[in-house]
DNA sequence: AGAAAATTTGAATACCTATGCAAAACAGTG
DNA sequence: CACTGTTTTGCATAGGTATTCAAATTTTCT
C-alpha cells in the first residue's frame, strides 16, 4: 500500500495497487485468445468463414437473406473472433444510431431517478439506449450542439426549467422530440409533442379532496412558477377550489426545491402561531419532494401536528410517500404509462414520418390517499 | 381533442393534437433555413467556404494546423448551414468514440441517482458522455454485447450486485472498467481497478461510536451478503467491537431492499417486545435506504422510540438521512471525489496504455452525527 | 532579396458496415 | 431435361470524417 495523489487533485485519499497479477491467455483456448482482440472486423470474420464481407453484414441484420448455413458458419466465426458490429460504422450507414438523447436537470426530484430507469429499461427492450445529458448549464447552445453531433434517433426532455427554445432547436434538425412531463408554451412557434400528467385533473382532485374533508384555509406552496406542470396544477386546484365556492388562502413559492419549500413553509405558517385560526388548516405542494420539506418544517421546527392541525397533499407519489415516517397523500404520476406512450411516440416517429402536428398525451391521474390529510379515510392501496 | 389508443396498448388515455401550424422557414432567414437541413457534411461546409474538406475538419479539431483566416471562412460557413461534426464518423476514424458506458442495476439505493448526477455532469465537462445501461436481466452477456458494440472509450460498472464476469469481458476487451463502488472479489482471475470508500474504516467508526455511547446489545442487518460493500462494512464493525470487548450480538440480512429491512427489523425486534432488555438497543444498517425502513417499522409498527430506546446508524448519507424525520446518524460516502477518482482514472487510462496492475482508490469516509442514537451530540454539521 | 525554415493546404486514403445490382446457385414445374 | 421463378451470394460503393504526405504558401533570418 503507498500513499498516492490522483492527478485530479484530490485531497488526500488510500490508494492501494493490488498485487493481482495480469490475467495470462497462454493457455486458454483460441476462442478467449481472440476475445481479448480489440478491433475485430466483419472482414476477419468472412476470412475465417471462408465468405465474403457482405455474408457476414448479413448474418448480423435480421431479416437479410442468407442461407441458413451460411450464416451458422459466419456466427461461429464470429463466436470465435469475439466479433460484434460496430454500432458506428452501422449507424453511419444506416442513418440511425439506436441511441435516444435524454436530457435531464433536476435529478433532485425523486421521480426523475424513477422515470430514467423505466425508460431505460424499456428502450433497452427495443434495442436502443439512452445517452444521458444533464442540463447544468442554462447555456442550451452548447448542449443541443452536442446532442446533434451524436446523431441520436429521437429525445427526450425531462427537464422542468428548459428552455423551449432548445426543444424547438432539436426539431428543427428533423429529430423527433418528446417532451417528458411538460409541455411547451402555447405561445411558441414551433409545434413539438409530449407526454404528461393529467395536472389540472389532479389539482382539480386535491382541491375536492381537502374541500370534502372540511377544510377552510387553503394554502398552496407552488413549483417553479413558469412550468406548465405547475401552471396546470395550479389551475386546477383552483378550479377544484371553486367549484366548492373556496380560493387559495394562501400562497407561497418554494421552486421544487427543499430549501426554498422550507422557507415557503415558514413564511405561511412564521407568523401568528399563537392561534391555530390565523394560519392555513391544509396546504397543497406542488411535488411530493416539496411536501417532505413541508412537513419536516411544520413538525419539527414549528411544531405544528401533521395532519391534526395542517393537512399536507403532495404531487408525484414518489416511492418515499408511503414510508412510515409521511405517509403522504398525494397525485400519483404513473411513470409506466407515461414512459410507454413516450416510447411508443418516438417509435412512431422514427418509423413514419413526423406529422405536421404536434401530439399532446396526457395520462390519467390518480389521488392516493394515505394518512397527511386530516377526516380521510385511507382506501387500501391496493385496488381490487 | 379525440380519443386515441396509443399502440402500446395503453389503458385509455386522454390524446389530444393540438393545432399549432407547422413552423413554415419560408420568410426566415439564411441561417435558420438551412439549420433545418437534416445532414450537412463536412463537403458541403467546404465548398460554401472555398476550401477543401481537410480544411473543415483541421478547423473543428482542436490544435490542428489551420490559419486563423481558413478557420473563421470555415466556421463562418459552418454556422451559416448549421453544420456540426458527425460524432459516428468521427468516432470510426479516431477509434474514440467520447461515451463512457454507465452500468446500473438498481437505482432504488439514492445514493446511484446522486452519482450519476455527478459522473454525467463532470464527465460533459471533459467532452465525454453517459451511455445508460440498466442491468434488469441477469444475463449479462448479452449486455456486454450491446456495451462493445458502441465501442465505449471506458466503462464505469455501478451495480453492487452485477457479476463480476461482466467486468472481466469487458476488460478483456480492451476497455478500461472502473467499478464503483464496489470492488472485484479477491480470488477472481482478471485485475480491474475500483473506486470505493473506506467501507471497512466505516463500519469501525460506527462500532466505536456506538461502544462509545454505552450501548451493549448491538445489532446489524446486512446488504447483499455477498456484495463487496458489505462484506467490508460488517468486517470493519466486527473489529471495532471487537477492540471494545464486544460483538455483534443479533443479525438479519435487508439485501439492499426497503421491504427485506423491514422483514429484519420485525426479525431482530418482532419476539421479546415486553421487555426491552430481551431486543437490540442498537442496530447498524448497511445502507441509509435500509435504515429509514428501519426506522419505520421500529417507530410505526413496533411502538418504539428511535434512539431513545433503539439507536439506528446507517451508511451513505444520502439527502434523506438529515431530512427532519430521520436526521441519521450514517456514514458518508463522498460522491465528489469518488467520482472525481473515477474519472481521474479513466482518464489515464485512455491516455497511457493501461497498467498491467489494478488499481484500488479507497476514498475515506467520515461519520456524521446526527439524532439517531442516544447519548450522542450531534456535531454542527459544517466543520471548520 | 534570397535561402531556409516553418506553417498551411489539398489530394488521397482508411475507418467499418450496409445495400443495390447483377451473377450465380437453387428449387419447382411440366 | 429445359425452363421459369426464387433465393443466395459477392462485388463495388457510399456514408462522413481524420490524417498522412507531399506540395504550396508564408514567415524568418541573414
Amino acid at each position: 500500500m503507498e500513499l498516492y495523489h490522483p492527478e485530479t487533485g484530490l485531497t488526500p485519499i488510500q490508494f492501494t495497487i493490488s498485487s493481482a497479477k495480469v490475467h495470462s491467455y497462454a493457455k486458454l483456448d483460441d476462442t478467449m485468445m481472440s476475445a481479448a482482440k480489440a478491433n475485430v472486423t466483419s472482414i476477419d470474420v468472412a476470412r475465417l468463414a471462408e465468405v465474403s464481407q457482405s455474408a457476414v453484414s448479413r448474418s448480423f441484420t435480421p431479416g437479410a437473406s442468407v442461407s441458413d448455413s451460411t450464416r451458422a458458419k459466419v456466427m461461429e466465426a464470429a463466436r470465435k473472433l469475439g466479433y460484434r458490429p460496430n454500432a458506428h460504422a452501422r449507424s453511419l450507414i444506416t442513418k440511425r444510431s439506436s441511441i435516444i438523447g435524454l436530457v435531464l436537470s433536476q435529478m433532485e426530484n425523486l421521480l426523475y431517478p424513477v422515470a430514467l430507469d423505466h425508460l431505460a429499461k424499456r428502450l433497452q427492450r427495443d434495442g436502443y439506449h439512452v445517452l444521458l445529458f444533464v442540463n447544468d448549464t442554462p447555456n442550451s447552445d452548447e448542449l443541443v450542439n452536442q446532442i446533434l453531433q451524436y446523431h441520436v434517433d429521437g429525445i427526450v426532455l425531462a427537464a422542468t426549467t428548459l428552455s423551449s427554445g432548445l426543444a424547438q432547436r432539436c426539431a428543427d434538425a428533423a429529430i423527433p422530440v418528446v417532451l417528458f412531463n411538460r409541455v411547451m408554451a402555447s405561445g411558441s412557434a414551433g409545434a413539438v409533442s409530449s407526454v404528461r400528467s393529467d395536472n389540472v385533473a389532479g389539482g382539480r382532485a386535491v382541491a375536492r379532496h381537502l374541500a370534502e374533508t372540511g377544510h377552510q384555509r387553503i394554502a398552496f406552496i407552488a413549483g417553479n412558477e413558469e412550468s406548465s406542470t405547475n401552471l396546470e396544477r395550479e389551475r386546477g386546484f383552483r378550479e377544484g377550489l371553486a367549484e366548492r365556492g373556496l380560493r387559495i388562502w394562501a400562497r407561497s413559492v418554494g421552486n421544487y426545491d427543499f430549501e426554498q419549500a422550507r422557507n415557503a413553509t415558514r413564511e405561511l405558517f412564521g407568523t401568528g402561531l399563537e392561534s391555530l385560526d390565523t394560519v392555513p388548516d391544509a396546504v397543497f405542494v406542488a411535488s411530493d419532494h416539496m411536501a417532505f420539506a413541508v412537513m419536516d418544517t411544520l413538525r419539527f421546527e414549528l411544531k405544528l401536528r401533521v395532519p391534526q392541525d395542517v393537512s399536507v397533499v403532495g404531487f408525484d407519489n414518489v416511492p418515499q410517500a408511503d414510508w412510515g415516517s409521511y405517509r403522504l397523500t398525494t397525485v400519483e404520476q404513473q411513470v409506466g404509462p407515461m414512459v410507454e406512450a413516450t416510447v411508443g411516440l418516438l417509435q412512431r416517429y422514427l418509423r413514419d414520418d413526423r406529422p405536421a402536428q404536434s401530439e399532446n398525451v396526457i395520462v390519467p391521474v390518480q389521488l392516493v390517499i394515505r394518512e397527511s390529510v386530516r377526516g380521510a379515510k385511507p382506501a387500501s392501496e391496493k385496488r381490487p
